[in-house]
DNA sequence: TATTGTTATACTCTATAACTATA
DNA sequence: TATAGTTATAGAGTATAACAATA
């Protein structure tokens, strides 16, 4: 039983990766731009991905590098926010739409299938709070 | 709706690499000891793990360093098969039971909801085919 | 003193390509 | 020629610890 969820975890995990490279994006870069619907505090960036804070300096220095995010200092100036540029957007709209569409739970289950996986999901990893529709991640 | 698969996966993911850092592996060395149940050559975890043979050689090799596992020839001279040590077979029972015991999907679903789930998740990932029950990987 | 982010360091995983040895 | 595994190399993600700037 947990194999399976592990197994499916997995496939998952690598399906999203294939996607993120079909962007030129790596997973976790791919995570963060689909994260940056608005300016965000490298901070809660790091909590997000559950990774300590340094690592976050690196991932949005390659991400800089290719012109995809910006950053200008929060009120609190320790705070530096990071957003994405025109370009940065325009890639995570494709992004976004590509995961989408080739989702196996949209190609593969019934609607009400996929409504009791929600179902199921939610009550499985204690994300049942929040919902915010027009996030992809 | 990929959003919240993609979300399930993670934490799935984080929550195995969790476990098997409580063991002293990383998420990929856990994978690896949960699956050699037997003898198995390098090609096929590579197989396994989707990653390319070149990486097999690393994995294994920490691995032997640390007296999880031994190599030994096969009968076709150019395989390598990889095996547990006792000290390998002891952590992977070890291993095994912790992955089960704290799966979510084992703490917070009933039957009913696990018999469900599995059927949504195969039907998902065309994972349907064998069955090795006694495998948790 | 506590928090935010950076830097230095080291390790693991990853792919690619060139290599050895076997078949 | 083809296959199994190794090695060299490079890039990315990860954690830890020490650090600067700010609160």
């Amino acid at each position: 039983m947990s194999r399976r969820l592990h197994e499916a975890s997995e496939a998952s995990r690598q399906a999203f990766a294939a996607i993120a490279s079909d962007h030129g994006l790596t997973a976790v870069q791919a995570r963060f731009v689909l994260r940056l619907l608005e300016p965000t505090a490298m901070k809660d960036l790091a909590e997000h991905l559950a990774c300590d804070k340094s690592n976050v300096t690196g991932i949005a220095t390659r991400l800089a590098e290719r012109g995809l995010v910006t950053t200008r200092r929060g009120p609190d100036r320790r705070v530096k926010l990071l957003e994405l540029t025109t370009t940065g957007r325009r890639l995570r709209a494709r992004l976004s739409e590509h995961v989408a569409d080739s989702s196996p739970a949209m190609t593969r289950l019934t609607k009400t299938e996929r409504a009791t996986l929600v179902r199921l999901l939610d009550k499985l990893h204690d994300t049942g709070v929040g919902d915010d529709a027009s996030a992809d991640l």
